[in-house]
DNA sequence: CTGATTGTTATACGATTGAATAACAAATGA
DNA sequence: TCATTTGTTATTCAATCGTATAACAATCAG
């Protein structure tokens, strides 16, 4: 019985490794079918690595949380602040790419939402979890505050901080409601039409005029 | 050692009891914690009583997912349909009632939302959980539609079948992301204010005047 | 080339799991 | 009252879990 050759890497990259590996794991199989062994066989390691590098499963799990949130959030900011220095209407095309890229791959995605939900399920119970979630929706709601406001300012609408923040507030739940059931896609609509159904009624929440944000739209 | 002294019921009640109890468990130890010994404690039966009813855990926790959709679509529908024989703006008040019970207690719950994010996590693998799924948004989605053709229909808004479609699902959208995040309670804000931001952001999305639903809004 | 360090593998252990089976007792009909 | 049925309890079992520990080998300093 011959033992298996390894090669050893930094820190950094197996953690990753480990935690994309769980991410994966936890995809297929939920929290429950996530063991340690099936973890370590998608990375390839021994099961005992990982205790090497996470005091317990738990502390795995909630690293892959974090890691999962930060993925979540970095490519919508992204799609919007590329859109960043245009000409004249430049709020308005940053917030409408940030909307439509919260409904359209990668942002909309089955393995994406189910992963979330997987984890939204323990953030009352599990200690660790509401810290994160808070977190990540603090980020998102105050991105989507800055987001908003120049757009507001823009057309002449009451920018205020309180209005802002209530506008905010809807056009975050319109957002998650409509990526959460476009990615579980039910087959009941077509998800193509996602994007136009998120700008329209974002314009309706703002009290902007039609066309303000969906004729952003870059995908027909 | 003696027995413990038990009596028997009818297969209704003792099924309802047992998943009742699962959805318990579920909501404080996850899909992972909820192990048969548990849920058996929880309904004060004896382990192996579970088997008799249910030819597996998995079947089981299949009737617990059926069971908590049906609660979480039949508190809302009810505030809406009791709503429904008033004056002249039935349909206003139909509708601002089935948005407002969205987002307020009983159907606004950690413990719902919770149980409701640990399935949904599921629904892509587990093979029976899709169409459990499935049916409870296209219910919720249908009557939102039956709701909302009405009041187009009173403020002489266009009204066709591919209008009201589009506007349920975002309005589907909002309700399912509000209470959602309402339910989570991150403290971010209070949701007291949940009410009134919904609706004001529902009259927004289907274009009506400003007060159309809020000025039906029941609690301050 | 050599020895020390430690990342990594391999094995082991107690606890817990879902499920199967056996033993019992509550309800039922005659 | 008594035999029968079967809902229910109690016990058992193999499998698998998270974790602990020991053995090994890749890497690096000198």
């Amino acid at each position: 019985m011959s033992r298996k050759s390894f090669r050893r890497l930094s820190e950094d990259i197996r953690r990753r490794n480990l935690v994309e590996a769980t991410l994966k794991v936890v995809e297929q199989h939920g929290l429950h079918g996530a063991t340690v062994r099936k973890v370590a066989d998608h990375a390839g390691v021994s099961a005992g690595l990982i205790r090497h590098y996470f005091s317990s499963k738990d502390e795995l799990v909630r690293a892959a949380y974090a890691y999962l949130t930060g993925l979540l959030t970095s490519d919508a900011a992204q799609s919007a602040l590329q859109a960043g220095t245009q000409s004249g209407a430049a709020p308005d095309i940053a917030l409408s790419r940030f909307i439509e890229a919260n409904v359209t791959p990668p942002n909309l995605s089955g393995s994406k939402v189910s992963l979330w939900a997987t984890f939204i399920g323990r953030v009352r119970s599990e200690p660790g979890y509401s810290e994160i979630h808070r977190e990540s929706y603090r980020d998102f709601l105050e991105l989507l505050e800055t987001l908003i406001y120049p757009v507001l300012a823009g057309h002449g609408r009451p920018m205020d901080p309180a209005t802002c923040q209530i506008q905010a507030i809807a056009l975050n739940g319109l957002i998650d409601g409509l990526w959460l059931e476009g990615s579980l896609d039910h087959g009941l609509y077509n998800t193509d039409r996602l994007p136009a159904i998120a700008l329209t009624a974002a314009e309706g929440i703002l009290r902007l005029p039609d066309g303000t944000l969906s004729r952003h739209q870059t995908s027909s």
